[in-house]
DNA sequence: CTACATTAAATGTTGATACATACATTTGGG
DNA sequence: CCCAAATGTATGTATCAACATTTAATGTAG
């Protein structure tokens, strides 16, 4: 289905207007297949991002916000982000000694297994949306988006 | 700024992970800027979306259920979405007399109004964030996006 | 014509999100 | 030392979204 098709619209603007929109079309097509593969293990899209870092520390407990910092959608709510987690008893959280100020939060072993049971499903479903693009193309796309990326965050600067 | 300060990640494991982590990125700078533009105006993303495809019918009414359909996030509360605007006074709606099931909606000259006001800021802001991508780049990668699209329908399809 | 299925839209409910604010702790100048 | 500012996290509130259900209108089979 093409992007025309998704929003029964005959054409676009110019290639400009089409870029925007399949970088919104397609985002949201990813979000919406996650939340399908995780609802079922009671799991959010930025739970889930939660707990991908975390295993990534390999054990060395995190502050909350650098986990923010690391979050693909840094919101304000990290905190309640990680009450969830810790209800389920996947991620574990303490007030740190040297600054009591800080939380820190780590996985726990219940944490790291529901990650890996969701490995598979989540690489085959992402590997398949990018199926067809091979790697030059990859890396073309890759150079072109970290130049947009570098303007977004120009302009949400001067916005501030 | 790249993707890896964004993250705060050193690197990735390939350049499919980062070509999503990109789409995701971007996707949501969009949605930050385009919502510091409409805050003031009293439009959330959504709305504007609705909005714009009024404008785009040219006075011509539509049903609800196109309306969703040529929407970026196709939500089940285009009711409410509506509500809102109805609220503002930007859009009309009234029940369709061939089928009164349907309730056909249209922009009002206050609706086309606000837009107007919106479009060069938005145009401004979206331009700016693909400036210095050439016009070759832009039409490779719709090429290289429609194929992901393409793939991620079927995925979603095959959930289903 | 009636009964039942189908369709279109609206709504109830629950959970998540954005943004602002509050609270607790630490830091650093005087 | 003390107090103002800064920092790290948590929470209050209003809005928004997902999903299921409901209401109303139309289509269709007998």
């Amino acid at each position: 289905m093409k992007l025309e098709d998704h929003l029964v619209q005959p054409t676009f603007r110019d290639e400009g207007q089409k870029l925007h929109m399949h970088i919104l079309v397609i985002a949201r097509q990813l979000d919406l297949m996650l939340r399908r593969i995780l609802k079922p293990h009671g799991l959010t899209p930025p739970q889930y991002n939660v707990l991908r870092i975390l295993r990534g520390q390999k054990g060395e407990p995190i502050a909350v916000q650098s986990l923010a910092a690391r979050m693909i959608d840094p919101s304000s709510n990290t905190s309640r982000i990680i009450d969830k987690l810790v209800e389920k008893g996947w991620t574990d959280r303490q007030v740190c000694p040297e600054d009591r100020r800080r939380a820190d939060v780590s996985i726990t072993s219940a944490g790291i297994a529901v990650l890996t049971g969701l490995d598979a499903p989540i690489n085959a479903m992402l590997s398949h949306s990018l199926s067809g693009v091979d790697e030059t193309t990859r890396i073309q796309l890759n150079g072109a988006l970290a130049h947009v990326l570098n303007n977004t965050d120009d302009v949400i600067a001067n916005q501030n």
